[in-house]
DNA sequence: ACCAAAGCGGAGACACGTCTCCGATACGGC
DNA sequence: GCCGTATCGGAGACGTGTCTCCGCTTTGGT
């Protein structure tokens, strides 16, 4: 999401880069992945410069902040997360589909502990998560009007209400992840059976609107 | 949880206090009320001082930290939620028990915003929280033993999960009230029709135990 | 009215994370 | 090998929240 943006290299002065602040880049990118996994998004810039052998110094001048580091480290990890989330939704039956979205985007939280607080949106504003943000909701999008379609899920979920039931299993996996990584598993069979077509009730409330939603994903 | 514990006053020299602690006392739950309801936990115990008129040492006299504070603040609350909670454990059918005990337990959390961080646990050891705990484990347990007898809750559900899942509407509640503080009404019935007996599906992983739950959730 | 003790107030010590500044250093074109 | 400059490193400025210390004030019993 900041490297490899395409052909034709789009960054105009990337490549006048001494080699030793290019190894300096690399360290401070491993050293990231290292600690993040281990701890989340708790290790100070600080800390991961420490790891790497570098001075802070170096490490705020590649990065301006902490979530810049970690877009770099997770910029991979997120576009594997994206493509395995859109095919998903490609799915012929959109209950599988569904169940296979959750799985794709809940997954690779799961595994990297850092992921999710950064997915969820940077406290600075981030250019990037705009565009991760409407392909996901591409993929709801497709999977409510076809299940609809299907009558296999029930009639009156929006788009933001997905939305929020993947905050709250990010916040699962964020809060007991620790004690058992895989403990989302257990709660997704509950989740989908709670948003199948013939569920004995309606929801009332009104859905949140896209931007009310982004915003608190956001601020939370 | 701290004042009125019960008849022949077990404190045993809280009735030695001067008027003017006693008045400074009361002003500082007063402003910490107002505070709180209006942004959760995050004013500072000085910025409560501030408010009530008293120097910032003589809140921390009072109370020890800001959680003491809302301890205090809630008390009445939090009593008012448990006999709310255990009174919808003793509903005839285990469903509609389960439904209300949801209701008392989030709904005055929808309404003080401060209440359910309060509830999770305070950082510092809380001698009160373990009581609220085991009287809502009580009701949990009643529920679902109750709930599979009747065969309208899945038999595989286990008490932390459904602690889980409070957290988790919690978790919602903060995230997204300020948006608006009924959503989480949108989200019971989904989570409610996840849990019912005739699901087709079987729940994976094994549940959390209790202390591994309790810990997480102070954690978090 | 007096005075010992309880209570008050707020400056400031402390801890922690973020980020900047600038003298020292290493690179790489010549 | 030389030199201009990109880069380095880390001390420390800054902001924020928590909590303490101690000289001053108020209270209430005598």
């Amino acid at each position: 999401m900041d490297e490899s943006a395409g052909p034709a290299q789009p960054q105009p002065d990337r490549r006048t880069r001494r080699k030793d602040a290019e190894r300096n880049r690399s360290a401070l990118i491993a050293a990231g992945s290292e600690l993040f996994d281990a701890a989340g998004l708790l290790p100070t810039l600080d800390d991961v410069a420490r790891r790497a052998g570098v001075g802070v110094g170096t490490a705020y001048r590649h990065f301006p902040n902490k979530y810049a580091l970690a877009q770099a480290v997770f910029a991979e990890t997120v576009e594997t997360m994206l493509e395995a989330a859109e095919c998903a939704a490609k799915m012929e039956d959109a209950a599988d589909g569904l169940a296979a979205f959750f799985e794709a985007v809940l997954e690779p939280q799961a595994n990297k502990r850092a992921l999710g607080k950064l997915l969820r949106g940077t406290p600075t504003e981030d250019p990037g998560a705009g565009n991760v943000q409407a392909r996901v909701k591409r993929c709801i999008d497709q999977l409510l009007q076809r299940g609809r379609e299907q009558r296999v899920i029930r009639a009156d979920v929006a788009t933001t209400d997905v939305g929020v039931l993947m905050s709250l299993m990010a916040h699962l996996i964020e809060t007991f992840g620790d004690a058992n990584p895989r403990l989302w598993r257990r709660f997704l069979p509950i989740l989908l059976d709670g948003l199948r077509a013939d569920a004995p009730t309606s929801l009332p409330e009104q859905p949140l609107n896209t931007s009310a939603f982004l915003s608190r994903l956001t601020a939370g």
